[in-house]
RNA sequence: UGGGGGAUCGUCCAACGGCAGGACACAUGGCUCUGAACCAUGGUAUCGGGGUUCGAAUCCCUGUCCCCCAGCCA
């Protein structure tokens, strides 16, 4: 935790514990982080993992991580690594307390025969389909299977057999015996374990070829461990009933579920069905391209995990449903890289500026400060010379009104270097296109500073051309056009409002000598540009910046006002 | 015409019968060698209708709207 965090108002969750242990219904708070290793966690689990990490920290509790690993047709070894690093990134950490369900398979075997010689469970050979039909609808109960009667020896035999692999997929499940007719659908006889002989299980291999669903593992494993709070998507709200049912009926240590709102964030997408998608087909170049929501794509991207951290507690913990404005997750990247990114001179697009009464061959080395924030940061020694390159957008033939920068007769400062006037500027005559300004230098000015008193408005960023090294800048948008692409129009899906320009690639930037060798993850502050940072693509022969969150653009928004206001 | 859940500024979250508050966003002004940051100011909200009460966002009744559930996914 680099810097103090806000802290986050009372919830619901917390009113809710507090008021178990007041009552004695428990006397202390066990939480767990459940995630299923299919995919990479994202934004939306960090909202679930810091509401369960931090629910047990602020009861001085703990929390255990426990994968969801019930179904290797989807799992992968692949993702276990990576959703710990994840974890880790965002400070919280389990000690020894990494769970599998799979760690209980044996311990489910036993607790659904115990259901089955309650009678409370049965072996139904319906098929899939069959079983469909048998449910009813959203309005009609659902009718008994013709098994739903069988003895009990029949069941354990049957359920025996299944778990020796007797039998191929698809032939049979176990069901719990509940209400057909219930009007809660999960309460109608749920499946309870299912076959699976291929693919093999990533932990457990050949061991098993029946296992259990989420509704017979999730709670169960609860359990086991002792959770006290099983702190979970709303959308499990209506499988509450049947998750205090099996507790009730196998006489297990009763873990109080309670559901919240999961995150929605504008002009993206959070789940991870869509997100494989937008990787298997290609609109991205991995799970951890710096557009994408994931833990690691924002990693990459810059963000800071005590931004994310941030960002977590000030969206709140509540039942609504929720669609926050990515907005703020930017303010929060940007207050903490405010503080903590050195500042440097970096030109996007490049334009020549020749000093023409400047020495020719003469360079001298000027002091920058590496963070106005942070005067520990110190300062640096920045070269000038006869040539220098300045931003295409810093110079302008015919300024619009309060145009500060640079234009024909005009002054601007350099920052930190001198107060230079555009005499003359040349045009490609074929394109149009401003190639080389020529300027003069008032050598009275170094440093920036008028000593006249003269007033200068403008400042803009520059490096020298002789010293600047080339760099590609992958400049990023927003992944989507729209602020809730899960909400498509009639025969539109998220995938026709993906951001055409949510990447554009930027070659021959030139920036500041030295940064050809910052490591990947440093984070800086292009003045007046935006914060940006080392991709893990990088190397010193071809150093690769990614933006990470734009500075606040002011100018922009007047500009845009004057040509709307037309 | 089943069951579950939810309605408070544009967006999130708070207020737990006692002056509807904060953050982001937006707007305006100040400051400025980053048109950044920062500072100041401003506008906009209790879903509707009844009721209880000295007093209701909060309690009761009623209506409306929104979300979730019919995987051998989680």
């Amino acid at each position: 935790m680099s810097q103090e965090e806000t802290s986050a108002p009372g919830n619901f969750i917390r009113d809710a514990i507090e008021e178990d242990l007041r009552n004695g219904r428990f006397t202390e708070v066990h939480t767990r982080f459940p995630p299923e290793p299919n995919g990479y966690l994202h934004i939306g689990h960090a909202k679930a993992l810091t509401i369960d990490f931090g629910m047990a920290e602020t009861f001085g509790g703990k929390c255990n991580l426990r994968f969801d690993d019930t179904n290797p047709v989807k799992e992968d070894v692949e993702f276990v690594d990576a959703i710990k690093e994840d974890i880790h990134w965002l400070g919280f950490d389990w000690d020894d307390r990494e769970y599998y369900a799979s760690d209980y398979f044996g311990q489910l075997y036993e607790f659904a025969v115990r259901l089955i010689k309650k009678g409370r469970a049965y072996v139904d050979d319906l098929s899939a389909d069959q079983i469909r039909e048998y449910r009813g609808t959203l309005t009609e109960p659902g009718k008994d299977s013709p098994w739903r009667n069988r003895s009990v020896e029949e069941n354990l035999a049957l359920f025996e057999r299944m778990k020796k692999g007797e039998f191929p997929e698809g032939a049979c499940v176990l069901r719990a015996k509940i209400d057909m007719a219930s009007p809660n659908i999960n309460m109608r006889d749920p499946v309870m374990y299912r076959i699976i002989h291929n693919p093999l299980h990533h932990r457990t291999g050949s061991t098993w070829c029946i296992y259990p669903m989420y509704d017979f593992a999730h709670g169960q494993s609860d359990s086991i461990e002792g959770i006290t709070h099983s702190l979970c998507d709303l959308a499990y709200e209506d499988h509450r009933p049947l998750y205090e049912w099996f507790i009730k009926e196998l006489e297990i240590f009763p873990t109080r579920q309670i559901e919240f709102a999961r995150l929605n964030l504008t002009y993206t997408i959070l789940s991870k069905r869509y997100l494989k998608q937008l990787v298997d087909h290609g609109h991205v170049r991995g799970w951890d391209d710096p557009r994408m929501p994931t833990l690691c794509g924002m990693r990459r991207r810059g963000f800071s995990a005590s931004a994310v951290r941030n960002f977590i507690t000030q969206i709140g913990v509540a039942k609504n449903e929720n669609l926050i404005d990515i907005a703020l997750l930017e303010f929060l990247v940007r207050e903490d890289l405010n503080k903590t990114a050195l500042r440097v001179m970096g030109v996007l697009n490049p334009v020549k500026v020749v000093i023409t009464n400047y020495p020719e061959g003469q360079t001298e080395f000027l002091e920058a400060v590496n963070n106005p924030e942070d005067p520990s940061a110190g300062t640096r020694p920045v070269e000038f010379s006869r040539e220098l390159f300045i931003d295409q957008d810093d110079f302008r033939e015919e300024p619009p009104p309060k145009y500060f920068r640079l234009a024909p007769g005009k002054e601007v400062r350099l920052r930190y270097g001198y107060i230079i006037k555009c005499v003359d500027y040349i045009k490609d005559p074929h394109t149009g296109e401003v190639t080389e300004i020529h300027c003069t230098y008032d050598p009275e000015t170094r440093g920036g500073y008028a000593p006249d008193g003269r007033k200068v408005q403008g400042t803009i960023h520059w490096v020298s051309a002789g010293s600047a090294i080339d760099a590609e800048i992958r400049m990023y948008d927003r992944l989507f056009s729209v602020p809730d692409p899960n909400k498509p129009e009639e025969g539109k899906t998220y995938l026709d409002y993906l951001n055409p320009d949510s990447l554009t690639v930027l070659q021959h930037c030139k920036l500041e000598a030295g940064l050809e060798n910052a490591k990947p993850g440093t984070r800086y502050q292009f003045e007046r540009k935006g914060f940006f940072t080392v991709d893990l693509d990088s190397t010193p022969a071809k150093p690769v910046f990614n933006l990470t969150v734009p500075l606040r653009d002011s100018w922009a928004k007047i500009e845009s006002g004057q040509k709307a206001g037309k």
